[in-house]
DNA sequence: GCACTCCTGACCAAGAAGGTCAGGAAAGTC
DNA sequence: GACTTTCCTGACCTTCTTGGTCAGGAGTGC
């Protein structure tokens, strides 16, 4: 149940292209890097595998770099997560839907699936334009903005 | 953003528990691990972790066997992961209100704080005792009952 | 032709996941 | 007191994942 930094780094990743998809020029890997603090290489196979998942696009040589390959007010955190992380919030790496549970057990697939639904409504909800601009979708607002949501447990 | 094998063995085992405790006496590993179809040894290693963190309570030799520590409508799902896998939804290992994001991403960490606390409101509100019953809290009855929370995505 | 930047695969160290094995230490029984 | 039962504990093992680095190849633009 936690986030991998190459998750993280992605998401980061692409609110910079997000943000920067106004200026009408890819942007160089190395920029990216710089600005999120993330080691280089290891960012550039993170692209390539949100490029291979059709989320950016990106051009070799001079002037090259990514750019968001759709306006990033339809690009979704669950999409990159996704891509970078493969499918959430499966069970012993099969997806809940298709475990069987028996005995006592039985109603811990509905709980299972819950989980990955509450997951879903959070990071389906969250655009790359709502995580630049700040303006959260109004769930996802509230959930945060809970003075119990920051406290450690 | 999965579960794992550890996780939901405990928390199955827990079930078992919490079914059996009108019987008023403890039950064997052999019998969890049966009932569940889990691995007998690594069984009893989740079950000393549960132990450790007073979810459970053990007695050794002939009639020996595990009980739940407290009532199964006191001990929540949240609990059991908690005890097997540490804390819910870090990112890259630290707790997303102690992370500092910059630049473009400065609200992703509200993003993360929205995802742990919707993990939250599943995982706290259900107990052994909703989980052996059926009866869901409605939050996370509602949730999985959505015909599209059912859909691999 | 050359500089620039992405693209790709190989590699690597450390740790986690998912177990197994062997023995020790209580608790109950005869 | 011996014996059985059952939990307790640590060591070990194999495979996979995580979080990277390195070296070179292949387009692109000037």
């Amino acid at each position: 149940m936690r986030v991998s930094a190459k998750a993280d780094y992605a998401v980061r990743a692409a609110a910079e292209l997000a943000a920067a998809q106004s200026e009408e020029a890819p942007v160089k890997g190395e920029r990216l890097a710089e600005a999120q603090d993330i080691p280089l290489q290891f960012l550039e196979h993170i692209l390539l595998e949100l490029k291979h998942h059709g989320i950016v696009r990106a051009r070799r040589g001079a002037k090259g770099g990514y750019w968001l390959a759709r306006p990033a007010d339809e690009v979704t955190v669950a999409e990159i997560v996704r891509a970078v992380e493969g499918p959430i919030a499966h069970v012993q790496s099969t997806p809940p839907e298709d475990i069987e549970y028996r005995g006592n057990s039985k109603h811990l697939q509905e709980v299972w699936i819950a989980v990955r639904a509450s997951l879903r409504t959070v990071l389906e909800q969250v655009t790359l334009a709502d995580l630049v601009s700040g303006e959260l979708p109004s769930v996802v607002g509230d959930l945060a903005s809970s003075k119990d949501a920051w406290v450690a447990r």
